[in-house]
DNA sequence: ATAGCAGAGCGAACGCCGTTCGCAGACGAC
DNA sequence: GTCGTCTGCGAACGGCGTTCGCTCTGCTAT
């Protein structure tokens, strides 16, 4: 999220102020109970606010959810730009402490390096804030669709382009093995009306992300959500290191 | 469930059919509505009761959650046997229709064409049942830990052995393909101390369950959540079952 | 057969929640 | 300085999970 120049009379600063201090707020709710156990007379106590003052910045309990999602978003899409060694020391948005990125690899690195980077980052970060990846990626909040062009699918967006780029360049490079099941055009052809954010990737990259996107994002649910260290009480990162070698092997880079 | 022969009393036979209705209406409630939505008020209303009446029969709406869990593994693990070809037409517990098994694999089928059974069969529940498979594998219940011999493991160690089912049967034939990142011994080394469940299990078979889970599951979950619908509105399905088939090679059975 | 007791169910209440409404004060524009 | 908009608050409504004490029913032991 750039600052916007907006010189902005001291009402709206104050007003921006106090938004921020809510989502901050709210954030440390999700954190510690999760996006279940956020309350708004709990988060307006914090303020010393009343729960009915709240309604002023805020439309719903829902809409506050989304606008954590979309920042949770930008803050996982910064901790894999960090990854790829992109935007080398911002950082606004996270204001809690965020967890180290476990391996830089900038663009001057081999693409399998960088793809590497990139996953390691996406389970550090979920594992270190369980509760956002359940925001993002759990139960979605029963009524809601996000509106086409709001901030949440832009925050989206960034966070799929910063998991896409190693890949893409991977393809740039030649480095996609050809793959008879992943090639197959009835499994492109679906995929042709792709959605607004694919831009012009071609399908069978846009294929090859999807597949490797959820064969991490299955081990790294499993974990965070208990399941694999029920079975598995140490190791988990073992585990996922090696699901990532071999998919930079499936994808022929490694 | 076994049905127990218990001759039972008038009062326990009544006590545990309206056990059953409240379950069933809770189940309802949840397909409808999602685990977040369960009230216990509205449960009661469909059963025509008072909200303290049901306290006769759940310590807690956490409790009854925990019960409809189970039961959700129990009906899981059902589907998957009968992709398997075992408990053929049973199907006590669901009473609500259930999804079609869209592969069917006896025993003396090929096991890599059982180890497909078991996978569609898998997505099919979980698409069929979203908000039954977020119950699962979504948000876990903020306070909860299952206890360690209740209904809840016995249930998730029932699912647990028909997933490892097929799988098992390609490591009994030495079909399994050996994998430098899967046979390294620190991988195998904290697998060793294993949950109750595992049983024998060697770890490197353990191991390569764990990853082909987690691929499936990951696929899974983004589709049931709607984030792979998101970038790509049709052909999850195609999208799955390249990766069974990428898996399968992974794994040296076909 | 009957006395007594455990089980089943209910109404009322408590404290929490999200949300709405009307009112009061503060700030900014003219 | 005045007026309108913005900000915040107290009170209230309905819904929620949960507890308590009461009643009534059915079972069981004598």
């Amino acid at each position: 999220m750039p600052e916007l120049p907006a010189p902005a009379s001291r009402r709206e600063r104050l007003r921006t102020q106090t938004l921020q201090e809510l989502k901050a707020a709210s954030l440390a709710e999700v954190r510690e109970r999760g996006a279940v156990g956020l309350s708004l007379r709990s988060v307006a106590r914090r303020l010393g606010m009343s729960p009915a003052g709240l309604y002023r910045y805020v439309d719903s309990r829902e809409q506050l959810l989304t606008l954590l999602i979309a920042d949770g978003y930008h803050d996982l899409a910064d901790h894999l730009l960090v990854a790829l060694g992109t935007r080398p020391t911002e950082r606004t948005a996270g204001q809690a402490a965020e967890p180290e990125v476990p391996l830089i690899a900038g663009p001057d690195r081999d693409v399998a390096e960088r793809i590497r980077a990139v996953a390691l980052a996406y389970r550090a970060w979920s594992v270190a804030h369980p509760n956002l990846f359940g925001l993002l990626f759990g139960d979605p909040i029963p009524g809601y669709h996000a509106p086409p062009g709001g901030p949440t699918v832009e925050a989206m967006n960034r966070f799929g382009r910063a998991l896409a780029q190693p890949l893409i360049e991977a393809w740039e490079q030649g480095r996609l093995r050809s793959h008879p099941a992943l090639d197959a055009e009835e499994l492109a052809a679906p995929l042709a009306p792709m959605g607004p954010a694919a831009g012009e990737l071609p399908a069978a990259v846009l294929a090859r992300l999807l597949l490797s996107w959820g064969r991490l994002h299955g081990q790294v649910s499993l974990e965070v959500f208990g399941h694999h260290h029920w079975l598995m009480p140490e190791g988990c990162e073992r585990l996922f290191r090696a699901d990532v070698e071999v998919t930079l092997r499936d994808l022929g880079v490694c």
